[in-house]
DNA sequence: CGCTCAATTGCATAGAAGTTGCAATAGCTG
DNA sequence: CAGCTATTGCAACTTCTATGCAATTGAGCG
């Protein structure tokens, strides 16, 4: 598999920042910042309980707002599931595998979806996004779990 | 693009659904043939709105439990989207394209994906459901809409 | 056909995820 | 440092989904 960890900084996401007209707040600040170093995925409820811990104050509105204005800015992803989000850095682009089974989600190059991408214009006249794709299945460990997969909410285990 | 609407009948799921000892309910049966019949995928709220137009007293709740149950047992699969879960007919295996502007979804024939599946197992270990998979884009109506997805909910247009 | 028993339903209640209005605060820019 | 706008905290709220419980119903059986 190709490398798809390519590490930004937050010193690099400052300039992208206030080119767009957003502020660099503490609470902004930090989210990106956890979200470069532990290269995850992370729910709006794991930030807010890490952002937290180093600054008490700051509110779980807070850090929807946040994330939600760097999705639409294009800094952050969401990855749905199980009727949560997890937002991760969108910077590097790259498609997802999610195990549908304990949530684990890794990433995969986008070279790997190119030509199903491709395949899919032509026949259905979408036009498929180039990055942020998400395919289902089972990661290693849950393999060989013969339980269905659960469509509306509840992995096995704690989703990140 | 090949033709991966195989109309199933609810006879043909009556006794799959003998075989699973799920009774053959009002509720289960009007939610099959409302899905059946209009061959899309439809929210749990859509679905007790149509259910309810014939029979009154049919409660979310019911919806609710009947999808989740039937998902479970490989009737129906979901698709998370913009905070909601849009239930289908499962029998006939197929995967989707969704566009991340308006919420429309249309159903892709398995082979589309197959030779990517088969690439990602070996890339990433993780085993590619041979169904259900949602590849986001944009439909050709919203193709020429620059305006960024929305990553956490609401799409520019209701869902069905 | 009526009986029995588990599956299912309705209702009301609960809960999680995400959103929003408002007044106060804090980044930038000059 | 002054001023303007973006951002924040708080609290209230919406939407989607889940669940406990008592009442009802479907399916097989005699």
């Amino acid at each position: 598999m190709k490398d798809v960890e390519v590490k930004h900084t937050v010193a690099e996401f400052e300039e992208v920042l206030r080119g767009k007209g957003l502020r660099r707040t503490i609470p902004r600040m930090m989210i990106l910042s956890i979200l470069v170093e532990s290269s995850t995925h992370l729910s709006a409820s794991r930030l807010h309980h890490l952002v937290t811990a180093a600054q008490p104050t700051i509110s779980i509105s807070t850090v929807y707002r946040n994330v939600t204005a760097m999705t639409e800015h294009g800094l952050l992803h969401g990855v749905e599931y199980a009727g949560q989000t997890r937002f991760g850095i969108a910077a590097a682009p790259h498609h997802h595998v999610l195990c549908e089974r304990c949530g684990v989600l890794a990433d995969v190059a986008v070279e790997d979806l190119a030509q199903t991408a491709t395949n899919l214009m032509a026949r259905t006249g979408f036009e498929i996004s180039p990055s942020g794709q998400v395919l289902r299945g089972r990661c290693r460990q849950c393999r060989d779990d013969r339980r269905p997969a659960v469509a509306c909410r509840a992995p096995s285990r704690p989703v990140a």
